[in-house]
DNA sequence: ATCTATGCAAAGTGTTTGCAATCCT
DNA sequence: AGGATTGCAAACACTTTGCATAGAT
């Protein structure tokens, strides 16, 4: 059993309480909630908690690859995390901010083989953004037109 | 000739200099300049420009579809904006930020059917958003190991 | 003449940082 | 014990906003 923090044993890093119960409310839940969400679950564990320890571990836990941190903002220009770690991309809708998660990655797994060789860009499977339009607001907007 | 400054001729916006030229020098390249990088663009033409028009600006010509903001912020956190409103998508290297254009939609668009059919999600062309490691870094990386 | 747009400065807001105290290992 | 980590508050940096003035139509 290995006792620092990180996923590199040799380092000197600590698992903290803060640490482990922020890991573990991340990867308990599979949207992808903000420093300030995050803050909110902690708390109910640890109250003492403060939003700068949310934001060093979510920096520290990012680094070390444990979770991921989306590229783009939500509305209020809030940072979003993931703690699943598994092979996804994100649909992010431009009208609502829904994320949806792709597992099944087979038409990207193409494109990525088709980048690489063309324009010699690695793809990162966990970092793919592709904005549009969700199922919900497509027919939201469909009957407000009619 | 139209005289508002919209594409929707109806409404009562104005076109300011600072907003043709604010137009005219992100148009003029095909980087995402921030919207610092445009104001001293600006500012070599109109030196008693403000920031804060800078950002009116480009919020205007945004929501009017005449320029398009990339969703994801630079490494200081600063909005990139793009004056090429051809259909096109980005791969955006993860390590040196480097913004790549690709026209080439011939992938993408047997994605963009996927999606639509299976998930009933309509991607927005330009609004795509791929990250990874683009050639260079990759090559650097391959330097810094041997 | 009207009222949108500008310039300036101040405010807003998510995130980061300095520092003394805490507490893992 | 030693130093990584925390909590607090202040600092940061990009962006937005209030207001009086300027200027496009």
């Amino acid at each position: 059993m290995k006792n620092c923090a990180c996923t590199n044993c040799e380092c000197k890093t600590r698992l903290t309480k803060q640490r482990k119960v922020i890991l573990e409310e991340l990867r308990k839940v599979r949207t992808h909630p903000t420093a300030e969400e995050i803050f909110q679950a902690v708390q109910k564990h640890l109250p003492e908690i403060s939003l700068a320890t949310i934001y060093r571990n979510l920096d520290f836990l990012e680094k070390d690859g444990q979770i991921s941190k989306l590229k783009h903002k939500d509305e209020d220009q809030k940072s979003k995390y993931d703690g699943f770690t598994g092979p996804h991309y994100h649909l992010i809708c431009n009208k609502c901010g829904a994320i949806v998660d792709i597992e099944d990655c087979n038409c990207i797994l193409m494109n990525k083989k088709d980048l690489a060789k063309k324009y010699g860009f690695t793809v990162n499977l966990n970092s793919i953004e592709i904005m549009g339009i969700c199922k919900k607001c497509s027919e939201k907007n469909l009957n407000q037109k009619s």
